[in-house]
RNA sequence: GUGAACGUAGCUCAGGAUGGUAGAGCGCUGGGUUGUGGCCCCAGUGGUCGCGGGUUCAAGUCCCGCCGUUCACCCCA
């Protein structure tokens, strides 16, 4: 019987791997020069941290989590996002208490229960950084910067950084209501998703791709208009850090974001070239969540990046770096040599990397092995030289040939590779 | 959750409107040639046509259901 794959979900091979490296080497390096440190928290946690933390009226909690109850009858999840997870660690272990600022990164598997499209998957993966403890508007920045960072050392072209405030708890309950009352006068033209979110959420309605909604946006009442002093001011100051720092960014009025714990600044990363998922980089601050989990008034932000889509990108543009080490091959003429063989390849496995042939079998088909799996170089060791201490290398793609010393062979190939 | 297209050999794909139990290229295996791989030549290997059901004397082809892929809606990373 066949067993194939659930629905969204897939294997990344070898042939994958390097652009994970890749993403994943260049991101830590970043990471830790700002002083990030890692932190790898569950991959399930109780239901009730997505539930009371990204939200119930948001799209994630109502119809996209992996949800199951284990054997005691308790109620798990599968983590959506990073970010609840990273919170509860901050509690549970009383960070707080030692740290006045936290700042941490993860890599890791999220898992949404959306249809699958491109570069949109069942189970995928996130990286992200998450600071707690600094309400100051340079946080704002520095969080944006790295992401942009990122994207910039992986060299990606044609990316945007898009950024709006959405208040804090003293103004956007205005804003809100605003909102609310503007659209309610046109509610005969809105579809039942908008009408529901009028009662639920009315922010969201910003985010409609509703054609008839698409113009009544246009006159809407725009969050920035009913921030308070503070909160004026806090954007300000962000987006003129943005400013001197030379980064190019976009105020999007009406970027608001799926998840119900945002305050202040939000931003998103997009790219033209991915088609409708096109946002590789979403985030903001949190400044309220760490009490509705009934922690100290502290306040928080971070950002999540979509590696898989990242990846997309990068072929895409095709200008992976990636240097592939050169592979030796060793094979013998005759199995006189097998001692010999053994003895050279644990000293060139120190050094190299080394694929042995099958040293029982003819040299042709030693050979024949070693233009299959690509060998870049070939050592054979042959009666010929090897009574005068010396193995020949031929360049497997040139078909030029060396006859070099074994005594100094580390030497001489590093020279050569 | 909604809509559309698609699923045939290890891979890329033909065949399908007009039903008669499958083809190509690449790959793979063996042999020839080559000191000792690639190139070339010869021979061979390949498939419950995604799964299940239905119509029919007969289904890869028509119909239905399911699974999966892709794209869009939606949503987000």
């Amino acid at each position: 019987m066949k067993i194939g794959l659930p629905r969204g979900v897939q294997d990344i091979l070898p042939e994958e791997i390097p652009y994970w490296h890749l993403i994943e080497k260049t991101a830590r390096s970043i990471f830790e020069k700002y002083n990030y440190e890692e932190i790898r928290t569950p991959i399930f946690e109780y239901t009730e941290l997505f539930v009371k933390g990204t939200g119930e009226t948001t799209d994630i909690v109502m119809k996209e989590m992996y949800t199951f109850t284990d054997k005691k009858g308790r109620s798990l999840t599968l983590r959506p996002e990073g970010t609840p997870g990273v919170i509860r660690a901050y509690l549970t272990n009383k960070i707080y208490t030692s740290k006045p600022v936290w700042k941490v990164y993860y890599i890791g598997p999220m898992f949404r229960y959306e249809r699958p499209q491109a570069g949109r998957y069942r189970q995928f993966h996130q990286l992200g950084v998450e600071v707690l403890g600094r309400k100051d508007p340079y946080i704002d920045f520095e969080v944006i910067n790295i992401a942009v960072e990122i994207l910039k050392s992986l060299e990606l072209e044609n990316i945007e950084v898009e950024i709006n405030s959405l208040g804090c708890s003293q103004c956007r309950p205005k804003y809100r209501e605003a909102l609310k009352s503007y659209f309610s006068k046109y509610e005969d033209l809105l579809s039942p998703i908008d009408k529901e979110r009028l009662e639920r959420n009315p922010l969201r309605i910003l985010d409609s791709k509703d054609e008839k909604v698409i113009s009544l946006k246009e006159d809407a009442p725009q969050p920035l208009d009913f921030l308070c002093e503070d909160c004026k001011k806090h954007f300000d100051k962000v987006t003129n850090y943005l400013s001197i720092a030379n980064l190019n960014y976009k105020i999007n009025p009406k970027l608001v974001r799926g998840l119900d714990y945002y305050t202040r600044t939000v931003f998103e990363i997009t790219t033209t070239t991915l088609g409708a998922q096109n946002a590789v980089v979403g985030g903001g601050r949190y400044d309220n969540l760490v009490e509705t989990y009934g922690g100290p008034q502290i306040p928080g932000l971070g950002f999540a990046l979509g590696i898989e889509r990242l990846i997309l990108l990068l072929k895409q543009q095709a200008k992976l770096g990636i240097e592939k080490q050169k592979l030796l091959f060793l094979a013998i003429e005759d199995e006189n040599y097998l001692k010999k063989a053994i003895e050279i390849s644990q000293v060139l496995q120190k050094n190299f990397k080394v694929e042995v042939g099958p040293l029982e079998e003819p040299l042709r088909a030693q050979l024949r092995l070693a233009d299959k799996i690509g060998a870049d170089f070939v050592l054979i060791i042959n009666s010929s030289l090897i009574e005068r201490n010396f193995i020949k290398i031929r360049d497997f793609k040139s078909g030029e040939e060396k006859n070099i010393s074994i005594d100094n062979l580390i030497e001489t190939l590093n020279t050569m590779l």
